[in-house]
DNA sequence: CACGATATAGAACGATCGATAAATAATATC
DNA sequence: GATATTATTTATCGATCGTTCTATATCGTG
């Protein structure tokens, strides 16, 4: 997509660090949500003037539409390592997952909770294409998850009278509840001895 | 609180239904949050003037903490029913719980999910009281079912090797998860199943 | 009927919202 | 060095935010 090393574009080179930036935007957009921040903060937090941002990002959708790729990039995507991660059983893909969001969602460097499930629980009618952006990540993560789990069933790794689609349901579900009850102060242990109690679900064969 | 048939206030009475209008607003605020629902929607939803409104409820966050009660009498009191309920058992008053959940989350006459966990799950520093008012309602929600689950306990309903604190809070996170589940579209039996799963294992009194 | 009290409707307040215009600065290319 | 292109700074735009003012309407009470 980028030209890695090749030919600069001519004119006057952005001076600001756009990932920089965008890192400061996640933590805003993660603690307030989308509509809640204003431009005037994400001004404030990044020390980016609004032409500038405006000029890199279109407008305030553009730039969440980038804020998410980056939290995907930098968070999601060590959070949901494990269960990308052949080495692993489905049981301990599905252990790992759980116990990274216990301890991601109640990180003390960075907001409560998963931004991709707090971010825009509730919009207005004039922002629900932002909202539409991340419904689409969460089901497409919820789905990512039981594709790993009916991999685990065709080889055998899960008993055998299991539906992957509700046991990754379920295991989802229980993944945003602990995005909420971190953000109510829940401890790393409190959501470990959750995850626990999930996991203490997981079916047997017969 | 107020007198019921007593003499009347002096001047001008209401012309408006409070409840009515509350109901209007709990929807409102329900479906897009706190911060995203202005006054303007308010009086257009209501059909009531803003001065009217402000005359009766002080201002935006006045509102909005009559609106949680009203949520509160009219719609959790009737989730949570089934905790409060002497006749069932400690199994069957959590399994109703989450099969109310299951059903009223999904609901097609109100909005997804639970207006409690989503009408401020991120709000902006100017609102932090607003997000305390519903965060201190769903710890006490959770301090209710694990009374419940204690009493259970006590009364040998429980297995004795059983934390009444961790399996609150956990039935708890799979019930905030199940909010997000039906804001995200999932229907009722989606819901039921996943609350299904969380019932499976139940540590019932050997 | 007069008077105090409360509610109503409509207009308007200052502040902030997202977004942009105009002028200037810094680069690549020719 | 001339020119085109892009970024930055500063100021400002119209719209909307929550809220309040003003004037009027409708009640209970003397």
């Amino acid at each position: 997509m980028t030209e890695t090393k090749a030919r600069r574009r001519a004119g006057r080179p952005r001076v600001f660090d756009t990932d920089a930036a965008l890192d400061k935007a996640v933590r805003l957009f993660w603690q307030r949500g989308y509509e809640a921040t204003s431009m005037a903060d994400l001004v404030a937090e990044t020390g980016v003037a609004a032409a500038s941002l405006y000029a890199a990002f279109g407008n305030k959708a553009g730039l969440f539409a980038a804020v998410i790729e980056r939290y995907a990039a930098t968070f999601s995507v060590h959070l949901y390592a494990p269960i990308n991660d052949p080495a692993l059983s489905t049981y301990e893909a599905v252990k790992g997952l759980l116990e990274r969001a216990a301890s991601s969602f109640s990180e003390p460097g960075t907001p409560a909770g998963c931004f991709m499930y707090s971010a825009a629980a509730a919009v207005s009618p004039a922002s629900a294409a932002i909202e539409c952006l991340l419904r689409d990540k969460r089901i497409a993560a919820e789905a990512l998850l039981i594709e790993r789990l009916q991999r685990g069933a065709a080889q055998g790794d899960l008993a055998a009278n299991t539906d992957p689609a509700v046991l990754g349901k379920f295991i989802n579900t229980v993944m945003e509840g602990m995005s909420v009850q971190a953000r109510d102060g829940a401890t790393t242990s409190e959501l470990l001895s959750v995850a626990k109690m999930a996991l203490d679900r997981w079916p047997a064969a017969i």
